[in-house]
DNA sequence: GCTGCTATACGAAAATGGTCGTATATTCGG
DNA sequence: CCGAATATACGACCATTTTCGTATAGCAGC
């Protein structure tokens, strides 16, 4: 068991987890200042929202120095597995397919060849089974 | 122009949704016993909710009887894509083939052979682009 | 014309998420 | 050793969402 609570983090956590799962380690100024780069939002409020994150057990924090260094507490593929599969039934009704159909005509997010290739050799796999 | 004003629907209005999406035409009642069977919920709760959709444009109403008849007013495959493309960026970074892998590997929504297929033939068009 | 069932309207409490001000502690340069 | 910079802690506020209690009106049947 890897990750035995299902969390759903909102939607400030979810930049702040995007940015912890690049940058594995890193500090709230750290994260803050990439924030702050895509939004306006003050520095305690970073702090603050972190704080509240570490409490729900979605990052992990080392207090041992006067700077706390975060990093985050759940598995990236299986949180994006996981509100993917939310989506799936709150929005298509249960059906994989009709959100891959969607998503790949989604006209501002287009895929390359090789992405195409990509996904055309994981089909091939799912065939054979 | 079906859907001019981006919306962005909760949690609980998206569940609404889903239900006229299905229904095309319900009143209040038909779609509280509906929610009522996934969740547990007062009548005037429903009731409220719809209300308020109905303020925000997302759905519409006839209330020329006593009993008001309520339709969606959103798209259902506009506002698919719509949070689908929110999800892309706030959680795979904008890559639809990430996202499209993940959805494929889900495994409490596995897609049947002839689901497969049908996203093959999908693949071949946008290969050909 | 009452009685009870069902409808909508309305207001307000409770829960949640996001924001920041301010207090306090630590560190560092000089 | 002192002051500026920087760190965390904490509490309060505000907006939004979700919840429902209660009021009121129409309608159907006896």
């Amino acid at each position: 068991m890897s990750t035995p609570k299902l969390i759903k983090p909102t939607e400030s956590e979810l930049e702040i987890l995007q940015i912890l799962w690049t940058k594995g380690l890193a500090t709230v100024r750290e994260v803050h200042e990439e924030l702050a780069g895509i939004k306006d939002v003050g520095y305690t409020t970073t702090l603050k929202l972190m704080q509240i994150m570490n409490e729900k057990g979605i990052v992990k924090r080392d207090d041992s120095m006067r700077t706390h260094v975060y990093q985050a507490a759940v598995n990236k593929e299986r949180t994006q597995k996981h509100l993917l599969s939310k989506m799936i039934d709150s929005l298509f009704g249960g059906s994989t397919t009709q959100l891959v159909i969607q998503a790949l005509g989604e006209g501002s997010h287009k895929a390359s060849p090789e992405e195409l290739e990509k996904i055309q050799a994981l089909l091939n796999d799912l065939k054979k089974q």
